[in-house]
RNA sequence: GGGGUGGUAGCUCAACUGGUUAGAGCAUUCGCCUGUCACGCGAAAGGUUGAGGGUUCGAGUCCCUUCCAUCCCGCCA
């Protein structure tokens, strides 16, 4: 007898099949008893002409029975396997479920959220986060498959990295061979992608797991799972039309409604006259309702910006009162390359940024770079650094661009933040296998703890509270 | 770093203005019930009211401290 999968059963009537999964729901009635069984496939409902034993609700069993029509009155409406029932012969209880912490029946939303992560294996046994994994799962297959089809090569690029001296904080890891010197965990591939295009790669993506220790919000975390792209010889309407195609095949793949047509281009200035803010919705209330993803592309960002004296990061970057707006490596467009080598007109210049918003959230940012030394130097000579700090910061980058570097230009999408979208959730823990709390704390195990006094001592490390 | 909301049984909640032994549904265990599908009926068990301190004759309730969770602002090239 074959293994089967619930789903099939309705196509398996009159045939014996063995069943494995979890006990959904147990209706124990004198001499008759019913058991809801689910396995990833689905669920069906099986009966026993005798008393159930030893069971309780997401014990995992073995049922061997018989597929049979059920009688037209009992039929279960809205049911996949509603026509049928399993006629249990035997079963076997291959492990027996205690007493629940959190339920597994219902969408888990009005549970607390430490007891959902403290037992996140079972809150993902539910339905609804059950079919979010999938869905991740599926659309980023597609999403390999669009880029596998458009010509590009999936590499992978160290964990263990230098720390990056501009942008967000890094989470720092001690290095033991090493006692006092430290890596970094990668806030992103840019630099290392950068170099594969110089590496001749021409095509390159990533699904890339970066990491930023900076506060936590609903639709971030210190995680985030991008998928990364650099792309040689492209213009910026080239590399965001294989942006565009991917997006739209990869959302088509798992069903997603996406506002038909090409995605509206819009310029930063248009922007911020007509939303206030370069996280815009352009959708009508009607498509709202329907769920409807609507994308745009923002571009003719500026350059440069005034430091804001707030703003600690910044005033470190721009020690000349002028900073970059998004990225240091973002190339300027052509009319601008003169004002950008001499420093002049700073607050006109424009990069060749361009974002991707959806439905209100940024879904990816990217550029055509600046793979011109001395233009690169240019920017950095205008935050403020000297020529010998511009070569310690990106000194290795100066030289890949001086041993034959193809122009190239690339982007980052947010794969949690467009999943939650396309799963209608409203945070990104509903689409995060194991997410961690606001305070960082992880889920089902312990982190951050204590370490131990040896590992410090093997580190070189003194810690003070 | 700042602000809002919350923490009572395993889960979801209730408990008036501070007042008897902190209740209910679900889950668990036991009993009854041939067709249930949120099965039904009956019973049992289950509590350091997040923790610590204070006020009071008396605190789940009021005050202070602290921890945890959640949401927002700063922050996130």
């Amino acid at each position: 007898m074959e293994r089967s999968l619930t789903k099939e059963t309705p196509s398996l009537v009159g045939t014996t099949v063995k069943l494995q999964g979890w006990v959904e729901n147990l209706r124990i009635l004198s001499k008759v008893s019913f058991l809801d069984l689910r396995d990833r496939s689905g669920k069906v409902q099986c009966i026993a002409e005798f008393k159930l034993e030893d069971l309780t609700i997401e014990s995992v069993v073995e049922i061997e029975g018989e597929v049979i029509k059920r009688p037209e009155k009992m039929v279960k409406e809205g049911s996949e396997t509603g026509t049928v029932e399993i006629q249990i012969k035997s079963y076997k209880v291959l492990n027996k479920a205690a007493a629940l912490p959190i339920p597994v029946a219902g969408d888990g939303y009005d549970i607390n959220e430490e007891s959902r992560l403290k037992y996140r294996y079972l809150d993902l046994r539910r339905d609804r986060l059950s079919k979010n994994l999938k869905l991740r799962s599926d659309f980023v297959r597609a999403v390999r498959e669009s880029l596998y089809n458009q010509g590009f090569v999936e590499v992978e690029t160290p964990m263990l990295t230098a720390p990056t001296k501009e942008g967000a904080r890094d989470f720092i890891v001690p290095s033991r061979m090493q006692p006092g010197k430290f890596y970094a965990l990668p806030q992103s591939p840019q630099q290392y992608k950068q170099l594969l295009m110089a590496a001749g790669v021409e095509n390159y993506f990533q699904v890339a797991r970066c990491v930023r220790d900076e506060n936590l919000r609903a639709d971030r975390g210190f995680e985030h799972t991008q998928i990364d792209v650099e792309t040689s010889f492209r213009t910026q309407e080239e590399v965001r039309a294989v942006m565009e195609k991917m997006v739209k095949e990869s959302i088509k793949a798992v069903k997603g409604n996406i506002k038909p047509g090409d995605f509206p281009v819009l310029t930063y200035k248009e922007v911020i006259e007509k939303f206030g803010d370069d996280k815009f919705d352009i959708r009508t209330e009607e498509e709202k309702e329907k769920g409807i993803l609507a994308f745009a592309w923002v571009t003719r960002y500026p350059m440069f910006k005034k430091v804001d004296k707030e703003d600690i990061a910044e005033v470190r970057d721009g020690k000349s009162g002028w900073t970059f707006t998004h990225n240091p490596f973002s190339g300027t467009i052509a009319e601008h390359k003169e004002w950008h080598l001499k420093g002049e007109h700073l607050d006109e210049i424009e990069a060749t940024q361009y974002d991707l918003v959806c439905n209100g959230f940024e879904m990816g940012s990217g550029s055509v770079r600046n793979h011109d030394p001395e233009l690169l130097r240019a920017t950095y000579k205008i935050m403020g650094y000297s020529p010998e700090e511009t070569e310690a910061s990106i000194g290795h980058m100066l030289k890949a661009f001086e041993l034959g570097t193809p122009p190239h230009g690339g982007m980052a999408l947010g794969i949690d933040r467009l999943v939650m979208l396309l799963a209608g959730e409203k945070s990104l823990k509903e689409v995060i296998p194991f997410p961690m709390t606001y305070s960082g704390n992880t889920s089902v195990m312990d982190a951050p703890i204590e370490a131990k006094p040896e590992q410090l001592k093997d580190l070189g490390i003194k810690v003070e509270k």
